[in-house]
RNA sequence: CGCGGGGUGGAGCAGUUGGUAGCUCGUCGGGCUCAUAACCCGGAGGUCAUAGGUUCAAGUCCUUUCCCCGCAACCA
């Protein structure tokens, strides 16, 4: 029988810094949706890669003093490691650099570019030569530049574009008439109001001012921005050429992209755009995910909350992270991830229910049988309830599971797990073991067990694949096979079933906790000392002096509209009134600031921000996270300086 | 009034087309002893953010207000 195609993709992480677990919590819901699709005999195509163009990698490079190509090969080391880790099944891994890859995106420019769809231009009239960029109409404010407020100039900067425009109704229609192709809804609504509705400007896909990237081999100087660069891997990938694309391209193109909630628009937008133009099929699904957030905030450096899988797995192992993130992770909301979490889902979950489970199940067919079970026909009233259960946990998961219903299809499962120790309870082998009469209803009993928890963990096993050999191994089965799971009672009888291990150790979350704490400490000392030695002997005093700081007064102060984080201050320099913007809205309300006295950067150059013209800057501390406290030097006199 | 999502027992969340308010953790009490101080049962704890409306009946529909969170804009 032919096995019936399907292709799903992760995004391709860009490749300038090393990822963090809310980075690789994609690649493990997409893998366990693989190895599930697998299990159900599908001919899964799986496939990730890396982003590896680009200005930022190029200067991240140059920082370190290697070429770009030396430095995204270490980055993707440690991508490749960290997969490796989590038993990432990918089946293909596109890097943008591959040599294939960069030769079809050259084809891919000069077909759009030869049937008129990406067109030469200029910027005319929107580049600011202070801030070194172009900005589109939209972009501009009262016709200046949005960054610092002055006039743009007209430049004859060339570059490529993309007709977004052309292509517009063509798009709503495809979005309206397949309700499922941005997924969830939210995401869709989002995108229809916010970016298409509106309209859509031509998007520029080349650059000249850096060089790390695929030339445009008819116009040297050029290269193809990240647009036509990555969002193509999904095709060239597995083997479209536009002078005739592979066999693996026509059986699984299009696909399903599972992708962060962040880049919806460039995978429902740009994406589908480069296809029409090219004359493809749009992707069947695009599903952005919610994000993994380290307590109530987005993982990032410098709130010092980054969570890796390398130190995840070596603490829990594979399969309790996997477990963890496919299990926390809301539908639609983000999710939490916290070492007290996964502590506590790893004990109730794993140890608890799951591997506690196995362990006196497989212990009392050893103790009472020997490790094998006589027979299984001594059946009771109670257990057709109990199989009806076990077994409906399975169409039930699917469907979850097809859904994108990650989390609840898992707990769906768990539920049949915890089922099974009812069942225990219930039927109460250690009394049946005292009766040499009841011997046939204790063999049937365990019989059930081990049937039960072959069915739970082979719903589990594209969750957890370590922990599923683990326990197929102990209740000694080689029946794994899908269909098995919709009539109860695969497990063969007569096998001896194995040595009852503990899959999961309890964990004692005081004493881990209080490990990693001291763990963190160390760090972040070494952090801070190597921090203090970069920050010696860095600027002359003669940077510093151009720095011209002054106190100044408050004397007015409103919120902005349109604008949560900026207040409008007005103050007193000394000399004159001027007006300051400041980001500081969120701590501080007007009536706080009004006569206080301040430190000003005076000699800061103009911006504007949203529609108002900041003339300076106020100082401010960041106080630890999510805290900012400006300096107050109430009593200094207006227009000192401040040295 | 830029667009969208949300406010449910101590915490984290479900609540489908309006009809007895559920789950996990925690907590209290009980049971059991096969097992990893695990397992099973039960109790306590919620005026479902707010104000009003529709209805025989509203967490569930409509409107007010107040908060929170994404996207867009923006931390000078």
């Amino acid at each position: 029988m032919e096995k019936k195609p399907y292709y799903i993709t992760t995004a391709i992480p860009y490749t300038s810094s090393k990822p963090h677990i809310g980075n690789s919590y994609e690649l493990v819901f997409t893998d366990a949706v693989a190895r599930f699709k697998r299990m159900q005999g599908y001919d899964v195509c799986f496939q990730t890669g890396t982003d590896e163009h680009g200005q930022k990698i190029e200067n991240k490079a140059k920082e370190q003093g290697i070429t770009p190509k030396e430095h995204v090969d270490r980055i993707v080391a440690d991508i490749q490691n960290d997969y490796k880790l989590l038993g990432i099944s990918y089946d293909r891994f596109l890097r943008t650099t591959d040599e294939m890859h960069e030769r079809v995106i050259q084809k891919i420019f000069k077909k759009l570019y030869e049937q008129g769809d990406i067109y030469k231009s200029s910027y005319e009239g929107k580049y600011c030569v202070e801030c070194e960029s172009f900005f589109t109409d939209s972009q501009l404010i009262d016709g200046n530049c949005p960054d610092c407020g002055r006039p743009v100039k007209l430049e004859k900067e060339e570059a490529y574009f993309l007709r977004l425009s052309k292509y517009q109704k063509q798009l709503e229609d495809h979005i309206e008439a397949n309700p499922d192709f941005i997924y969830p809804e939210s995401r869709k609504k989002e995108m229809l109001n916010n970016f298409i509705k509106p309209g859509l400007q031509d998007l520029c896909v080349s650059r000249s001012t850096f060089t790390w990237g695929i030339p445009v081999d008819f116009d040297p100087g050029h290269v193809v921005y990240v647009w036509i660069d990555a969002l193509s891997n999904y095709i060239t990938g597995i083997g479209y050429d536009p002078d005739g694309s592979s066999d693996d391209y026509k059986k699984y193109w299009p696909g399903i992209h599972i992708i962060g909630k962040d880049i919806v628009r460039f995978h429902t937008i740009y994406w589908p755009v480069i296809l029409m133009a090219l004359g493809e099929p749009l992707p069947k699904q695009v599903f952005g995910h919610p994000w993994l957030l380290s307590g109530t905030d987005k993982m990032s450096k410098s709130r010092g909350n980054v969570i890796y899988a390398k130190d995840l797995v070596e603490t829990f192992g594979a399969d309790a992270v996997r477990y963890y993130v496919l299990s926390e992770m809301p539908f639609a909301h983000d999710g939490t991830i916290s070492y007290e979490n996964i502590i506590e889902r790893y004990n109730t979950d794993l140890a608890n229910t799951l591997g506690n489970l196995v362990n006196r199940t497989v212990a009392m067919v050893n103790k009472y049988f020997g490790g094998t079970l006589p027979c299984n026909t001594a059946s009771e009233e109670l257990d057709n309830e109990f199989k009806e259960t076990i077994l409906s946990c399975v169409p039930a998961s699917v469907k979850l599971l097809d859904e994108f219903k990650m989390a609840d299809s898992i707990e769906v499962v768990m539920n049949a797990a915890k089922r099974c120790n009812k069942y225990i309870d219930e039927t109460a082998p250690w009394a049946l073991a005292k009766d040499e009469a009841k011997k046939d209803r204790l063999s049937t009993v365990l019989y059930n067990l081990l049937e039960g928890i072959r069915i739970v963990t082979l719903a589990l096993s594209h969750v957890m694949p370590d922990t599923a050999e683990a326990i197929c191994k102990q209740i000694n089965t080689d029946v794994t096979d899908y269909e098995s799971l919709f009539a109860f009672g695969g497990y063969k009888l007569g096998t001896a079933v194995g040595e009852a291990t503990p899959l999961f150790a309890r964990i004692d979350a005081e004493k881990l906790l209080a490990e990693l704490e001291a763990e963190y400490k160390k760090q972040q000392e070494a952090a801070a000392r190597k921090a203090e030695i970069a920050g010696v002997a860095k600027i002359g005093i003669e940077d510093f002096a151009k720095v011209d700081l002054r106190v100044a007064k408050i004397v007015d102060c409103e919120p902005v509209k349109k604008a949560k984080k900026l207040l409008k201050l007005t103050v007193n320099d000394g000399c004159a009134n001027r007006t300051v913007a400041s980001g500081i809205a969120k701590w501080y309300k007007p009536e706080d600031l009004v006569g206080k006295s301040i430190i000003l950067v005076s000699n800061l150059k103009p911006a504007v921000l949203c529609g108002i013209e900041s003339q300076g800057m106020i100082l401010a501390a960041d106080c630890g996270e999510d805290d900012v406290k400006v300096i107050f030097v109430d009593g200094m006199p207006e227009g000192a300086k401040v040295r």
